[in-house]
This record gives structure tokens, C-alpha cells and sequence, in this order.
DNA sequence: TTAAACATCCGAATGACATTCCGAGGAATC
DNA sequence: GATTCCTCGGAATGTCATTCGGATGTTTAA
């Protein structure tokens, strides 16, 4: 098993750039799944030596491609168990200074501004029903606010984290 | 700066259930910005001893407020610059198994069911407008998809991890 | 074709850190 | 007021991250 040099490992992609080859998907898709992953079990799993991955994971993170490590937490164990996106007609556009008063409420997780009818996107999490009416109300009292369009999440069948699979798809374009 | 004990630090909340404290915030916060950070440095930052954190990151895990750790990657760095919303029209409800097909597809990252006109939304990432529509393409050709509405993301203003900040709102309810 | 320069790998060694093990000190219960 | 329980801190141990040197394959230049 440690002797991946004389199996198919050899190929490299040999170009300038930075091209990720199929370790460096392995390793991302793994780290993404499981940070907390020693780099002799990720060697293992993607059948290269500790210091290997760990050379790669360095320069993963020197070249962006990983951004940083985080804990997933748990919204409803924490007492935030209704999640919701709310669409929010905006007046005009590049009123930054709404959308930073909109961050800093604790509820709001993301806040993306989109194409269509809408110019927000805000991805939230409460802890009943009554603290979405009131984070809402806070929102449409935010000026420039026309108005809010809600959807509940009644439940949710994915929820990977961003990029964790690195699959073939990629490459092929 | 290690005996916390003799400052404002030693009151606990001594009720039966698992009601975190502020300690417990403040870890679940850093942790949540940040996994790799050692519980020594940890300990600092909430003024614990690494021991003492250690034991609480355990807990936390055990409760289930931790669920796991993740590398965050960055979708324009792997070729997926495009973020966008999906809401899916569906024929009905109940219909899991085409949940599922949508689910292998690696561009779609969340899947959730929703209230309101439509039955679901996605958030996918796609390497170009036209993988988007071949993307799109593919949802519509399956079986009980009525329709589509998509919202492609021009900026994202904020985007945390889910629940990195557990501020006091949390206990004022 | 040959030689040099470069990148990546592996095995071993070192240092740092996670993890565990007591002992001590408050808080709640009786 | 005494006991029990929980959590903390300091020290010790084992594991793992990190570094170093040498070797191999690949690319570039002569």
C-alpha cells in the first residue's frame, strides 16, 4: 500500500498551471467530509505518504482551493431548528450599507445578491416561527426594503458542504 | 491568565439538561470560524484550561451541537464560479426517489422542500452558464419536474458557516 | 542524446499537541 | 452541616504533525 510509485499514481499532470490531478480531488473531497482526518489516514485512503498529503494540502490552501476548516454545527440542537430564504425586494441596487445592517443580525447566515424580481437572497435560521415574524419585521424596516418573500424549509434531503464532491464532472469541461 | 477560576469565570449554569453556557459559545464560535485551532490557543481565547476545553468540545460532540468538521473549499478556485437558486416546480409531493436523482448530480450542494408555490429548492454550482443550463436541462427532464425558476447569484454579501455566531439571541427566548 | 534543473515522493527523526490521569475546589442535595 | 457530583487545572504519556535528507521521474536546455 505504500508503494504507490509503481502503480497508476505515476501520471501528473506535468502542466504549468495548477491544475488539481486526481489526488488532490480525493484529498479535498475527504477533507471535506472529515477535517479532522490525520494525514497518515489520509494518506491511506488516497494511497500517498503523511508528509505527501501534507505537502499538498499546504499548497491546497497556499492556492485558495482550500479555504479554511470549520465545525458544523447543529441548528436545531442549538435551539434554531426553522430554517428559511427569504426573497428581499430592495428599491434600488447597491445599497451595501442595508445589506451590512441585514449581516449583522444573528439569524442571517447567508446574503446573496441574485438576478430576477428579487435583489436578495437570504438564506435564515430561528427558533420559532415567532422569531422568523420578528426577524422579518426587522427586515422590512430596513430602508430601501419593498418586501419579503418567505419560504420555509420543511425539511432537507442534501446538505453537503460546498464542493465536497470533486468528481469528474469538473474535468470534463 | 490560566487560574479563571478565581475570576468571573467559575459560575456555571448547574441546571440538569444541556443548556450551553457561555463557554461552550464562545468554543462552538471559534471552532466554527476556525477547527484547526489547537485547544490550547483555544483555551485562551474563553480563558480554560486546554483540558478543560478538550472535555467540553467532547461533550458537545457527544450532544450533537457539534456535528462534525469540514474543510470549506472555494468554488471559483476548483472551476465552479457560478452559484445560483433553483426553485422546482413539482407535480406532487412524496416523490423521494427523483429527490434522490437530483441529489447524485455534483453540482447540486443543498436540496431542501420548501413552502410555498414550489415543492423545492437547490443550490447548485456550476463551472459556466452553459453547464447551468445543461444542469437545468437535467432537472427538468425529471419525471414530475412541471418547472423551474433559477436565480443565479452576482455577489455574495455574507456567508457563514450555519450558526457561527451564537450570540445572545439565542438565550433571550 | 545527454546533462542539468525541478518537482514529487518516501522513510526516519524531532517537536508539538491531543489525551488521559489524578487531586482540588465549588454547587446542589439531603 | 455533610455528602455527592461536576468541573477545573497541572503534570505525564502517547500520538501525530512537521521537517529533513535522499532517491526517482520529468522537463528543459545544450
Amino acid at each position: 500500500m505504500p508503494n504507490a510509485r509503481n502503480t497508476e499514481a505515476v501520471r501528473k499532470p506535468a502542466s504549468a498551471a495548477r491544475p488539481l490531478d486526481g489526488f488532490d480531488r480525493k484529498i479535498l473531497g475527504a477533507l471535506a467530509a472529515d477535517a479532522d482526518l490525520s494525514y497518515a489516514e489520509l494518506g491511506q485512503r488516497v494511497c500517498l505518504s503523511a508528509p505527501a498529503v501534507h505537502d499538498r494540502v499546504k499548497k491546497l490552501r497556499a492556492s485558495g482551493c482550500l479555504r479554511r476548516t470549520a465545525a458544523i454545527l447543529d441548528g436545531p440542537a442549538l435551539g434554531k431548528p426553522l430554517l428559511a430564504f427569504v426573497h428581499v425586494d430592495s428599491a434600488g441596487w447597491g445599497k451595501t450599507q442595508e445589506l451590512m445592517a441585514m449581516a449583522e443580525l444573528p439569524e442571517v447566515e447567508e446574503i446573496h445578491c441574485v438576478t430576477g424580481d428579487t435583489c436578495m437572497l437570504l438564506k435564515v435560521r430561528c427558533a420559532s416561527s415567532r422569531a422568523l415574524e420578528a426577524l422579518l419585521a426587522r427586515i422590512y424596516a430596513t430602508p430601501g426594503v419593498k418586501g419579503t418573500r418567505s419560504y420555509v424549509v420543511l425539511s432537507t434531503y442534501l446538505e453537503r458542504t460546498p464542493q465536497a464532491e470533486i468528481t469528474e464532472s469538473l474535468e470534463a469541461d
